[in-house]
Formats: structure tokens, C-alpha cells, sequence
DNA sequence: TTTCTGACTTTGACAAGCCAAAGTCGCAGT
DNA sequence: ACTGCGACTTTGGCTTGTCAAAGTCAGAAA
């Protein structure tokens, strides 16, 4: 059983892996996504690297193995699943769940997973729309695009926001951008940097481009949303 | 902040208080409490000493001080709570919760504890009858006696379980001998250092006197149980 | 009063994590 | 090919929490 420091450490790797590729994430990435100086880190992925968890390179970076990512996706799914509860049953705002769950995460059976896991009804996405990885290890990830891609004027929806910053999450809820909320992009502004967008009932409202990449979003057709 | 080692030091010293007496508890018990050797458990004395969180007399004892009391009650009002959670909400069995609550007491948050609380509509009892501290440190706790020193013939009510060893309480459940519960003392046989006892609609059933101790029990009167 | 014994304390060692600072490496630019 | 520099690794040291084993003490037994 990893520890709660060796898990944190799996998880962010996990998270780092933009694509789908088997590609290596540079050890001072590691490091400041851990939140330990680049030496700290270097020394826990060679002990890592005995227990088989990554693949590690030196002067290149390091990536899961097959058993670092399966138990990575444990961890997810614990830490994911836990936020959703903390929204939906116990009340708490989606900005300040992401902290208490970091705790939690290491902290809930498998059994007790398992009973929020049905007082939720087997939910598939997190509260930021994050995909809940299955007990087995399954991500099944909504097709998205980032909000600055999308073409002007085509009705879209929310998929997911990427970012757990609490003041940015805070914004997004007072603006109606949550996972599931339609919108369309008013303008698209290059030399400003900015995109002007409308949500539901709504002011239309203008993002920088950097804000507005946090907002995954897919096209919303004529069809009514799912959400969650 | 207290780490979870420390917590866990305090909340058994606490226990241990057999009365609200100031009596110190030896070093032995406290490690064996704990389940460290002896000789990690007279480090950790000594620098939680420095902190103020106890009294230390070598070779006589350690005691809580104020401070170490109150931390000591936040623990346990964590436990208990979460204990009651797992059982009231999630369903768990009670013979299991222990060892979850035992984790989860140091991951809780006060936002989160306070949300449960609420939730069970601020509970007063544990799953196993032990009273929960309120948020300032109260403990109310029920008068009771223990069973083996009942008088025969009188109606009781069972207000606490003292034992969390999942196999006695799984018995304890399976004969109906659970908080609330109304039974009547219908033996005490000296040599046989045994106690028979009749619970609800059960039939009767003979308990060894160490056993009958961890049963402790209120006069029921006439008056209505109002179990939890 | 002296001795023995079990409970306790001390000592030395270790594992997990961490940091600061010194050392090394690879590559971008010349 | 050479030099620098930033990214990475190594080294030495620290803290927390633990055990095993050796040393000490107080009270029971003689
Ligand atoms: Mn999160
Ligand atoms: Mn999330
Ligand atoms: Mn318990
Ligand atoms: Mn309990």
C-alpha cells in the first residue's frame, strides 16, 4: 500500500500526461506540481522507481508504469468522487472542495468509496466536470475543445472547467459558467487577446484568452443538455 | 496543529481517565494503548510535554493538561461522529466502523465535521452509545452501571457498549444487545461468574461476568426508551 | 535491610520525507 | 568546437516516528 506522500506524487504525474502519449514529465514540473524542491523529488522517484511505479530517465523526466497508473486512477477516482459528494450531499461550494479532498483522498476505504459511490448514483463526472475514473480504471472523457477554438456564434455547452483555483471557480459560478451551462462566442478578439461570449440568461461577458482556455466546451447542436 | 501520531497519543490518554479524576496513566498502558514500545512512547511523552499537551512524572505517569483535554476532545467528537455517519448514513455495520473512524478522525475538516453533525440532526450518542463532546468540549455523559452489578428482576436499558472489537459487537447485535435496548437481569450465579440475562423477545442467554461488564446499563422504569 | 524483578528510560539505529547548497550535464548560442 | 546557463542530480543534514537492547529504578519479597 503506497503511501499518502506516494500517491500524491502518482497523481500528479497521471495529471501532467496532456495527451495520451508516453511521454515524460521533466522532473522540475514534478516537483513544483508536488510542491518539493527538484532534489526531493528526484530522490522519491528513485524509490519509486524500486517499487516499480514509474519509468524514470535522468535529465529527461519520468512517466507512469502500468501499475503506477492504475493506482494513480484509484487516487483520482477517491479524490474526485469525494468532491462531488462534498457538492451534492454534504453542501459545500465546488471552489473550496478541491483542498478538503486532497485530504480525504488518502484517507477513504474502499468500502466507504464504494457506498458514496451509490449514494451518488455512480456518477461519471465531478463537480469541475472532471471524468471519474471507474473502480476498474476506465476514463471515459467527453470529446472537448477549448472555449478560444470554437467558431463564433455556434451554440456550445460547458463540458468541464480546468482549474481549481477557488477565486476562479468563485467567478465562473457568479457568471452561470458550470459544467453543463450553454453559451455561444459572441466575438473573438486576437489583437485585444480576448473572447466575448454570452451564457444562458445572462450580460455577455469578456475573458482574456488565458481565462477562457479553462472552459472545455462542446458543441451543443439542437439537443438538450445532460448534465452531470 | 497536532499530527495524527500525536492526536491519536492524546485521544487514548483520554480514554484511559477511568474516572474524571487528575490519576496519571502508566507508560506501559499508554504504549500498549497506542501499540508502540514502551520506549517510543516515552519519547513522544517527553515532546508533547514541550508542547504543553501533557503532564509527565517519570516512572509514575503522564496526564492531559487543559490544552491536551481539549485537543483530545476534538478527536473524539471526530470519531464518534464519523462513527455514526458510517452507520446512519452509509450503512455500515457497527462492528466495523472503529478502524474506519480511526483513519478518517484525522482527515475531517471543522466545515466538513460541522455539515455531518448537522446532517444527523447533532447527535448526542455514539453507534455504540459513547457520548459525543459537543463542539466546545462538553461531554454529557449518561449515568450507567455496569451489568454484572444490576440487581435481578429490575427493567434496564442498555446505554453503552464498551468494547470495539468487531466479533463482540457482532454477537452483542446478533442478541439484540445494542444502545436502547431493554433487558433483564434473570441470574447471577457467584461461581459460575456468569450472568443471565433476558433481552426484548429474545431467549435468555448466559454471559461471563467480563463479558456482562462491557454492557453498561441504566434502570428502565416504565418510562419509554428514547434510544440515541 | 538487602535483593530481585518488572516497569520504565536511555541509547543507538533506522526509514520516510524533506531542504539547501554544491556539483554536473546538455544544449543553445557563438 | 567552446562557453554559459538553466535544469537536474548529489550530498549532507534535519525532523518525526519507530524498534531493539542495554541500563536504571522503586517497590515487593525475603
Ligand atoms: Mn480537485
Ligand atoms: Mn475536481
Ligand atoms: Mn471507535
Ligand atoms: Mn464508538
Amino acid at each position: 500500500m503506497p503511501t499518502s506522500t506516494v500517491e500524491n506524487y502518482l497523481k500528479q504525474i497521471y495529471i501532467d500526461q496532456p495527451t495520451d502519449e508516453a511521454t515524460m514529465m521533466p522532473m522540475g514540473r514534478l516537483a513544483s506540481a508536488v510542491g518539493v524542491t527538484p532534489g526531493t523529488a528526484t530522490a522519491m522517484i528513485k524509490t519509486m522507481t524500486e517499487s516499480d511505479l514509474v519509468v524514470y530517465e535522468p535529465r529527461t523526466g519520468v512517466r507512469l508504469s502500468p501499475e503506477g497508473e492504475s493506482l494513480a486512477l484509484q487516487v483520482l477516482r477517491r479524490h474526485r468522487l469525494v468532491e462531488l459528494w462534498l457538492v451534492e450531499i454534504l453542501g459545500l461550494d465546488w471552489s473550496e472542495v478541491h483542498e478538503e479532498a486532497e485530504v480525504l483522498e488518502h484517507a477513504i476505504s474502499d468500502k466507504v468509496l464504494a457506498r458514496i459511490d451509490a449514494l451518488l448514483g455512480h456518477p461519471t463526472v465531478d463537480p469541475h466536470g472532471d471524468p471519474i475514473p471507474t473502480a476498474d480504471g476506465d476514463v471515459v472523457a467527453r470529446a472537448h475543445t477549448s472555449l478560444p477554438r470554437c467558431e463564433t456564434d455556434k451554440p456550445l455547452r460547458i463540458v468541464r472547467i480546468a482549474d481549481q483555483d477557488p477565486e476562479f471557480l468563485t467567478y465562473a459560478d457568479q457568471n452561470g459558467l458550470v459544467p453543463g451551462a450553454r453559451l455561444i462566442v459572441e466575438r473573438r478578439d486576437r489583437i485585444a487577446d480576448a473572447v466575448t461570449i454570452r451564457v444562458g440568461g445572462h450580460d455577455p461577458i469578456t475573458l482574456g484568452t488565458s481565462a477562457a482556455e479553462r472552459l472545455l466546451v462542446e458543441p451543443a447542436d439542437g439537443q438538450t443538455a445532460d448534465p452531470r
